[in-house]
DNA sequence: TGATTAGCTTAACACTGTTAACTAGTTTTG
DNA sequence: CAAAACTAGTTAACAGTGTTAAGCTAATCA
């Protein structure tokens, strides 16, 4: 069966090197500048051709958005190491942030694109379940150890990620012309500092 | 010169129906759903038309989105009443959420889609500022009694103000699909009064 | 009256995602 | 071994997008 076998890795082959082409190709122009056509064109195969390994244009990004949850998640588990859950969080938003900052284009697909989310099988979020839970739970050890005067876990977690995705995305999106000029170059980091500052009850 | 001043306003009539055409389209179908043939057909010109009384698609959405502003900041004016700055805070917070909920696709052009801010003419966000002023104005005499711990006004408002900007769009955008049933129904009212919790130190 | 101009239209360009129909080449089956 | 069936890719096409160049008609000006 030496043959299957080997059709088979050509199959699945030619799926990667989609996915290749697509990530090169989003890296630079981000997913609506991105056309079926442009990965067709850079792994020299038909358009027509993709169309034979992903349903349409949004499963091939759904991929692409996991696969930057996984590297989120990289970033995350080794501050499970953090055993003081508030120091974990205060780096928890800094990893976030500096992801997100890192790696703009995939924050974007991760966390504003709705193609990814539609084009999910069973609306379940699986990727985005995974890491809001480590935050929840961190949130629950402070509240716990009364470091943070959340009520609930939950919501407070939403409070704090609404936070951070705000900021992130704001600037992204160009709205942070007005702060001034001065501040601008690094409002993130400045804002996450006085959040935290807001968070400890002194 | 009774002639020259009907064909003006003959021409701003028109103006201002392709408008109210893009509004209209608008607010069914979103901003890259409503296309500039689709603008043309419900007014009954050519599609070429359009472009004698607008630069391009994303100058008569720019349009829109200052009408988004002056909406807000109707909702936002009736507030500036209120003597005790926290108080103010709160309302404007709860007014912001509301006026995201009530109108998200005009929120979407106002403070996502980076068509209207693309085409401003001296990256200059007049609309954006005037809202932003207002607010770190109110975060600044809450600094100033005592109410709120930031250490900065500007750096203040851009973290509350980032707070509800990501709770709003992490819901339009699906992504509170992680948050438990039972409360994902009204996590922003939620998220708001575990976020005023934080603000105010007892 | 003849030239100019304002206001709009038709036709076209270069794209987009996606589907139907087709063609080689390989594999399976009678 | 020949015929049928399946595989993996193709071409052509559909229906749409934003946008521009060129053309036309009717009013206005000299």
């Amino acid at each position: 069966m030496g043959i299957i076998e080997r059709k088979e890795k050509e199959k699945s082959d030619l799926r990667k090197s989609i996915l290749d082409a697509a990530r090169e190709l989003f890296l630079e122009k981000g997913y609506e500048q991105t056309s079926v056509r442009n990965i067709a064109e850079k792994i020299e195969y038909s358009p027509t051709t993709i169309y034979l390994y992903f349903k349409d244009k949004d499963s091939i990004f759904l991929e692409l958005h996991n696969e930057g949850f996984r590297m989120l998640g990289q970033h995350m588990s080794v501050l499970m190491h953090v055993e003081d859950p508030m120091e974990r969080l205060k780096a928890m938003g800094r990893a976030y942030i500096r992801f997100a900052q890192d790696n703009p284009v995939f924050y974007d697909l991760m966390f504003v694109q709705e193609a990814p989310i539609c084009s999910l099988d069973h609306k379940n979020w699986e990727a985005g379940d995974g890491a809001f839970q480590i935050l929840e739970a961190t949130i629950a050890q402070c509240i716990e150890k009364g470091l943070l005067k959340f009520k609930d876990a939950e919501v407070g977690a939403f409070v704090v990620w609404s936070t951070m995705h705000g900021m992130c995305i704001l600037n992204f999106r160009e709205r942070c012309m007005v702060i001034s000029p001065e501040k601008q170059a690094d409002i993130i980091e400045s804002g996450l500092n006085e959040f935290i500052r807001l968070l400890s009850p002194e």
